[in-house]
DNA sequence: ATCGTAGTACGGTCGCTGTCGAACTTCGAT
DNA sequence: ATCGAAGTTCGACAGCGACCGTACTACGAT
């Protein structure tokens, strides 16, 4: 019945994504998480297919929390939101950082 | 009074150093400010040498957080404690992270 | 049309953290 | 011995954010 059923969430252009978002959104355990296993494949992930032991509600939180960071991006793809690294504009943006997180000893 | 006037805190040992507190320490603005005036110069810095706009007890635990996450360093001299950053062993740890901080646009 | 699946929105709780001022300690200088 | 300067500690407070369950929406398949 909506014109415009949910208000797409915008990404981040690439020239408004701000290191202290980025490191904030890096620094939680769950969402590094994420970013690591987005980082392990060369695919596009759907929210149902990571790994992690959150309920579905916190998922959607912290995926959002990626994507407005701009460390992610996300496209609906029917019932499913596929996700993926921004590798490119990190690794513009910060060069380096990207690397040196996933360096990390887990 | 006190045989121990106040116990040092101690710097974590390089393989103590996690990622996850690295990165939450690195994400608040104040922080990465005091980071960023660090690795402008050289030398170590007293607490007082800081620009920042946050009251003295504010800075304290600041610096605190940086020490305990591993990024910087602190010994006293005299009344002061003088603060570095530990680069080397960032470096090895996560190369190209502090690199790719340092290079986001201010 | 109905139904199941994928994900989001919402409301609520709880713990963590950034902030401050005031009191205290430590050290050097007078 | 006094004093001042440099930091730390100690409450206290406010706001944020991680978390969950439930209700909802959107889409595809039957």
């Amino acid at each position: 019945m909506s014109t415009e059923a949910v208000p797409p969430p915008r990404l981040p252009d690439r020239s408004e994504i701000r290191i202290e978002t980025v490191l904030a959104a890096l620094a939680d355990p769950v969402r590094l998480e994420l970013v690591r296993q987005l980082a392990a494949t060369d695919r596009e992930l759907a929210c149902g297919a990571f790994d992690v032991s959150v309920s579905k509600s916190t998922l959607t939180h912290h995926l959002r929390t990626l994507r407005e960071a701009g460390v992610i991006g996300g496209r609906p793809q029917g019932t499913a939101r596929l996700n993926w690294l921004r590798r490119k504009d990190l690794d513009e943006l910060f060069p380096g950082l990207l690397s040196g997180v996933l360096a990390a000893r887990r």
